[in-house]
DNA sequence: ATACCTGCAAATGGTTTGCGAAGTT
DNA sequence: AACTTCGCAAACCATTTGCAGGTAT
């Protein structure tokens, strides 16, 4: 059984099938696939899956915490299966996104909110780029 | 006349009276409205005003670069008057929008991108917190 | 048995747009 | 006069939800 099959048995979640499929495509998916990508791909191994269900067990995996909702800027959300903290660099040419870590913003954006009189709750850093070309 | 307007003529826009409404919201504005709120406030100043009209001026001065359009994790836009590059911290209480600047930040981020192979076109950083309570 | 889930279709809510009328240069 | 822009209402689109039937525990 999968790590993310137990979480939801941990939580107390039915298992019911279009949970199961929905686990199976967000264990394979190794990109973030909005909710479209994720229903089209479920569809494949479960043709009667619904887009609504695909909706709700994607916010409710959130809920929980087993995934991740990103609002990347193109107008719908994206989904990752939650792990350590990191951040995105958008490639604004194929949209593929790429994850980096790093100590020092961290500390930083730490710092800053500390220095304007907050406690830091939670962050979002998005980089958009543009792949350097490599003389080719 | 304000910098706001002349900017719109020097564009080439044509200076109509809900424009200029608009214009004055958007000059007096100290914070980060949203399209809801220049509405409400532009149809204080001239009562038909059209919701309709409050998008699309917001939209062209944005395409323009006269202001800068903001989605923060709440499902609405809000636009601020376009000035110095900075980012911002949202409080999670009262939803006040503060900004800030960094230039350790700013050599961080372009760093960033750089060594995963990108040219830095875009970035979006934004901090949700909750003020120190300063034992009242 | 009884919550909980699901699929369908309809509703939502922010935003955009077609159209004929009105305004700007 | 020529071309924009406006206001209205309808359209859009991603997402949410009410409901009636189905399912895991």
């Amino acid at each position: 059984m999968s790590n993310l099959e137990q979480n939801c048995i941990d939580a107390g979640l039915k298992m019911t099938a279009p949970r199961r499929v929905i686990l199976q495509v967000l264990g394979q998916a190794g990109d973030h696939p909005s909710v479209d990508d994720v229903y089209a791909r479920a569809k494949e191994i479960d043709s009667s899956m619904s887009i609504a269900t695909v909706y709700r067990t994607l916010s409710l995996f959130d809920e929980m915490g087993f995934v991740t909702r990103h609002e990347f800027q193109e107008g719908r959300s994206r989904y990752e299966v939650s792990s350590d903290h990191h951040h995105h660099l958008v490639d604004l040419e194929t949209g593929k996104v790429i994850e980096f870590k790093d100590e020092e913003i961290e500390k930083l954006k730490t710092k800053i909110a500390r220095d304007l009189g907050y406690d830091l709750v939670e962050c979002r850093l998005e980089l958009y780029g543009r792949k350097i070309k490599t003389d080719g």
